[in-house]
DNA sequence: ATTTTTTACCACCGATAGAGGTAAATAGTC
DNA sequence: GACTATTTACCTCTATCGGTGGTAAAAAAT
C-alpha cells in the first residue's frame, strides 16, 4: 500500500527526468536488488524478457546502471546521486550551448528592432509589465546593478528576485539598498548575491543598469493600472537616477549579513 | 542562402528547448519583425492563419512573447536573453525538486544494498570505474573534500572535473593539490571553487571526503587494467590517507588564482 | 554428440499523444 | 450588415512506447 504509493511518486520523478515507464521499473527493481540478470529484472517486473535487453541498454546508454560482461551479463544500479548529477550536468551543458547561439544569433536582430522601434522613454503600466521589464534589463547588465526598494507591489519581488541569482556566476556588482521595514522579507540569500544597506524612509525607488539604462518605480498603486513605471535610456534621466541612488545608498547604514 | 542556414540552426536550438516548428516559426518572425498582428505573423510564415492563435497563445504561456490587448491583438518578442534565462529557470527548479524528492526516497534503498554486500575495502579497475567510483563519492560529500591529483590516466579529469563544479552551491571545502606539471591543464574555473596548491612531485593520489572515505590511486598503468585504486571507509586507512594529505598539503605552495 | 534450456537480439504491430493541417462557427467593429 | 478577428471542432500524420512473437547463438544437460 504506501510502498505503491512511493513508488507512484518515485516513478513519476524518474518519468519526469526522462525515463520511460520500463526503465524506470527496471532502475528501481535494480537499485532495490543491488545486482541483477536480465532475467531476473523481467521476473521481478512486469517488462516482458524480449524487452528487457532493449530497455537496460537504454538506461546504460542514459547513465542509470552499469554493466558487467559475461554470461549471463549482470546489472548494477548507479547510486541514484550519482545518476542525477550527471544528467543535470548534461542538461545544463546542452542549454548553455543553445543559450550561447542562440543569444548569438537572435540578440543582434532583437536590439536592432529595439533601436528602429522603441522610443528613449517609455512608461509601464501594470507590475506584470514591470516586472518583465526589470528582468529584460537585468539580463544585460554587464557591470553593475544599482536596486532601490522602496515600498513595493507585494509580487513584485518574487517576480525578479530569482532572476538575480543568475547573476551570481558573472561578475556583476549589486547594490541593493531597501528600507527598514521590507528588509525582513529578503530572502537570505540575499545578502549572499548583492551588497545591502539599508534605510527607515526611501520614496521613489528603481533599477539602474551600467549607469545606461534606468527603471523608476513610481506607483505602488491600488489597482494593477496605478503600478507605473518609467525606463529610459535617455542620458539625463540616467544621470539623475544615479546620483539620487549614490545619495541614499552614501546615506544608508550597511544590512548585517548574520 | 545564408539566411536559411541561419535559420535553421536556430530554429533547431529553438527546438530543442522545447519549442514546435510553428512556435519557432513565429518567434523568429516576431524577432525580425518587432511587433505583429496575428495575421501578419501567419502571412510571413508559413503557419496557417486559424492556427496561429494557438500558437502564439502557447508562446506568451512559455513566456517567450508579450500579448498586447485590442483588435487585432499585437504580439512582441520578448529579448531572447530573458526568455532563455526564464527558461533555464524553471527547468533547474523542476529538476531541483525532482532530484531532491528521489534522492530521499532512493538513497536509503541504494545505501542499504551498500551495507549490505560493500566491503569496507574494494580494489577498482579501469578509469572508468575509478571515475564513477570518485563521482559517487564527490557526490556524498559534506563538509570536507580534499584531491591529491599526481599522474594519473589522462582520461580521468575530464570525467571528474566537471562534477566538481557541482559543488559550489554547497558550503563544501574543496582542497585540491596537484603537480607543477598538471597545473597548466587544470580548467580555470578550478580556482574558484577550490583552494589550489601545487608541488613539484607527488606519488599516490587519492581522494579523502569529510575523513570518512578514502580512494586512492595506485598505478597509472599502460593498459586499462593496470589503472588501480582503492576505496575504503576503513577507519586505518582514512587516517593514514588523511595525515598523508595533510602533510603534502602543509609542504606544498599555494597556487596563484591570477 | 545431441538435445534442451537460457541468453541476447530483432522485427513487427497497435495504441497513444502531440504536432501539423483544414474548415467552419462565433464575436467585435465599423 | 459586412467585414475581420478570434475561437472551436475535427482530422491526419508521425514518433515513440508498450506489447508479442520469433530467431540465433551460447551454455547446460543428457
Amino acid at each position: 500500500m504506501a510502498e505503491t504509493l512511493i513508488s507512484g511518486r518515485v516513478d513519476r520523478s524518474l518519468r519526469d527526468i526522462g525515463l520511460t515507464e520500463y526503465e524506470s521499473l527496471a532502475y528501481l527493481a535494480l537499485v532495490k536488488s543491488g545486482e541483477l540478470t536480465a532475467g531476473k529484472v523481467s521476473e521481478l517486473t512486469s517488462i516482458p524478457y524480449s524487452k528487457v535487453y532493449s530497455v537496460l541498454d537504454s538506461l546504460d546508454r542514459k547513465g542509470w546502471i552499469e554493466v558487467k560482461g559475461g554470461r549471463p551479463r549482470l546489472y548494477y544500479p548507479k547510486s541514484p546521486v550519482e545518476a542525477l548529477m550527471a544528467e543535470q550536468l548534461k542538461q545544463e551543458n546542452k542549454f548553455e550551448q543553445i543559450k550561447e547561439l542562440l543569444i548569438e544569433e537572435l540578440l543582434p536582430l532583437y536590439e536592432q528592432r529595439g533601436v528602429k522601434e522603441k522610443p528613449e522613454i517609455w512608461i509601464i503600466r501594470g507590475s506584470e509589465n514591470i516586472a518583465s521589464n526589470i528582468r529584460e534589463i537585468i539580463a544585460k547588465v554587464k557591470r553593475e546593478l544599482m536596486v532601490a526598494l522602496p515600498e513595493v507591489p507585494v509580487e513584485l519581488p518574487p517576480m525578479v528576485f530569482p532572476y538575480l541569482e543568475l547573476l551570481r556566476d558573472r561578475k556583476v556588482d549589486i547594490l541593493l539598498l531597501t528600507t527598514t521595514d521590507l528588509v525582513s522579507t529578503l530572502k537570505d540569500y540575499a545578502a549572499y548575491i548583492a551588497e545591502v544597506r539599508v534605510r527607515d524612509e526611501m520614496f521613489g525607488g528603481g533599477v539602474v543598469v551600467d549607469g545606461k539604462e534606468t527603471l523608476l518605480f513610481l506607483g505602488k498603486g491600488v489597482t494593477e493600472e496605478q503600478n507605473l513605471a518609467i525606463w529610459s535610456d535617455h542620458v539625463g534621466l540616467n544621470m539623475i537616477a544615479t546620483i539620487y541612488f549614490q545619495h541614499l545608498w552614501d546615506t544608508a547604514k550597511p544590512f548585517n549579513k548574520f
